[in-house]
DNA sequence: GGTGATTCTACAATCGTTTCCAGAAACCTT
DNA sequence: AAGGTTTCTGGAAACGATTGTAGAATCACC
């Protein structure tokens, strides 16, 4: 039978005390005699009593919960960011609300909006879009912090969030550097919507091309983060009239459809094209051969944003009008990438 | 500046009427003449006002919201389920909380502990392990409706969850019935913890000894879903007197491990070795050679996990004592899985 | 033993909703 | 025009906790 949910008011009949008095034994408040702290806590152990978090809350004003907004949950990148947020949140009393937005900038408004009717403390996003209008003046005026993972927003909206951002341009950069390297010249480079994250990678690109005073010979295709658009660029690329002879894909998603156009051409990685990937999954280890990956440390990412998020939280006081303002500045935290060079990449087949 | 949390007061002030008319109009409630309608609408747009779902959870009884465990949302199959269930809630007006257990049965029990403090309508449980006492004593007097995703709990516990399973046994029968066609009979079987997953996996294996009349020279080798535990094994069936000739990796964590040793020993898989990995994913499918797998849908696992609950939470009632009571009984389902061949599957090398 | 300080406890207001209940107004019906 | 429905609205009591305030009890001290 399930039992009936006892509330304080049982547990405070059953030690004959004021409810004041159990709450005030629940948490730890100083004035509290040991013989009622014992009467107490015999009673809610004997009734197996446990508050009611949504009462705490309402009365409290706040909920310890923080609302986690991803394009798509099932996406390891984004995965491995929610493991090292809910890891960190979950040790300081947080839980974690998790919602994916499929990519949709309606979908991130909307569930922003959600997780502020559910009163969350605060918010952590990857969102959709850098620049949609609705997320944008739904967080300029937010209440709560907000941190950012891996985008960058302008405007008052970038103003009061705190973000957490990847250095892929150095990344990147050394990556492309170590094709040019090799010998490559036509270095074609697959991004996805053009987000913060793309434009680094671009710049990082352009950067290795002019560090070594080269003709910038390198083609960028836009698009997707999707497989689709990883096999379509890939043809792309590899249809031009002057064909890349190494592809970098900013993203597990794209090397997904990237490989599968080049398996379907009998071309061989690392001997009849060049292959660089970015963020590090098992099939850029375990490949034969592997493949050479901008690496970062994804888990981190998460971790840190949920450390900021923590920071702000606790840097909160009541104003005098009973509602809650942080006394810290939003914070920009700044995470290395690593290129990682593997067989996957060789010199140009027609410099051999 | 973040602009003060409207409440309901304010509208109804600025309304001109009292609160429950203004709760009875956006509740949708049929007894609502026209002009009120249009006159709290009003107010409610020019105030932006939003309800407040903490307080309507604590009068209303139900927070629409679930918790999922999960032992690890990083890894690629959970976090497909884990779409999947989101999806379906989302789509009934349903929020996700979620949390990693870290493969460790305490903190499954603490979990759901938690969750049941904040109120949760259900529970969506993946679980560490099958028979964590706590764990237990918990779901059997739980409050709320319990989906377990691919497990299996004895006693009142069980009696009183729903499931979804997957049919791991079918899938890998057809899977080592292949490998025996193709001449196998040292086939080595690595599972995860002793759960129901591996022992359906163990029985489908002999099913398909069975079902050719062969003797049982196969091996199995238990342990935790982890790429160490998977090399360890790998290492284990190879050095052993009589090698394995097959590998069946039950999950993408082993196959992770099992590669690793593969490749560091030079063999060729699909040639010096055959070998099936149990869930699909992109490096089963792109890996040259392609990877046998026993492949099943984990985002429809998820969904059906969401729609179950879901079926169980509008058939409840409140009895007269005002809590709540399903009428419905708990349900299982099990789900198809299917053996893909692939030529990481060959004839063993000595009977070439 | 009276005074004040100190420690503890209880009452009651509050958080922001929903909903029961009673009553007002309107509309039929005869 | 009286009586009976039906429709609508407002007041107030919940939901289950926290916390400010005031008062009771204890104690020390002179």
């Amino acid at each position: 039978m399930a039992p009936q949910r006892t509330n304080m008011r049982e547990v405070a009949d059953l030690a004959g005390v004021a409810m004041s008095s159990v709450s005030r034994v629940l948490s730890g408040h100083p004035d509290v005699s040991p013989a009622m702290r014992q009467r107490v806590m015999a009673a809610v152990e004997s009734l197996g009593y446990q508050p009611d978090m949504l009462a705490q809350s309402l009365r409290r004003k706040e909920t310890r919960s923080v609302g986690f907004v991803v394009s798509d949950i099932s996406n390891p990148l984004q995965s491995q960011i929610a493991l090292g947020a809910e890891t960190a949140l979950r040790a300081k009393g947080y839980s974690m609300l998790l919602t994916n937005s499929e990519n949709d900038p309606a979908l991130d408004s909307a569930h922003i909006r959600l997780f502020q009717q559910r009163r969350v403390d605060g918010l952590l996003l990857s969102l959709a879009a850098e620049d949609d209008p609705q997320t944008f003046s739904l967080l300029s005026s937010a209440a709560t912090p907000i941190v950012l993972i891996d985008r960058e927003l302008r405007g008052e909206a970038g103003r009061r969030a705190s973000s957490v951002l990847s250095d892929h341009r150095t990344g990147m950069r050394d990556a492309v550097g170590h094709l040019l390297d090799l010998g490559h010249r036509r270095v074609g480079l697959i991004l996805g919507q053009p987000m913060r994250f793309s434009r680094e990678r671009l710049e990082g690109l352009k950067d290795a091309y002019a560090a070594r005073g080269l003709q910038p010979l390198y083609t960028v295709v836009e698009g997707q983060l999707e497989p689709r658009h990883g096999r379509a660029a890939t043809q792309a690329l590899l249809d031009a009239a002057e064909p890349a002879t190494a592809i970098v894909a900013g993203g597990n998603q794209l090397l997904n459809g990237a490989l599968a156009e080049i398996q379907q051409r009998g071309l061989r990685v690392g001997a009849d094209l060049s292959l660089v990937s970015c963020d590090e999954i098992s099939l850029t280890q375990l490949y034969q051969p592997p493949i050479a990956v901008v690496r970062r440390d994804t888990r981190a990412l998460g971790r840190h944003a949920a450390e900021l998020l923590l920071s702000q939280l606790e840097a909160q006081e009541e104003d005098d009008q009973g509602r809650k303002r942080t006394t810290r500045e939003p914070e920009v935290v700044l995470l290395p990438t690593e290129f990682v060079a593997r067989p996957s990449c060789a010199p140009p087949a027609d410099a051999a």
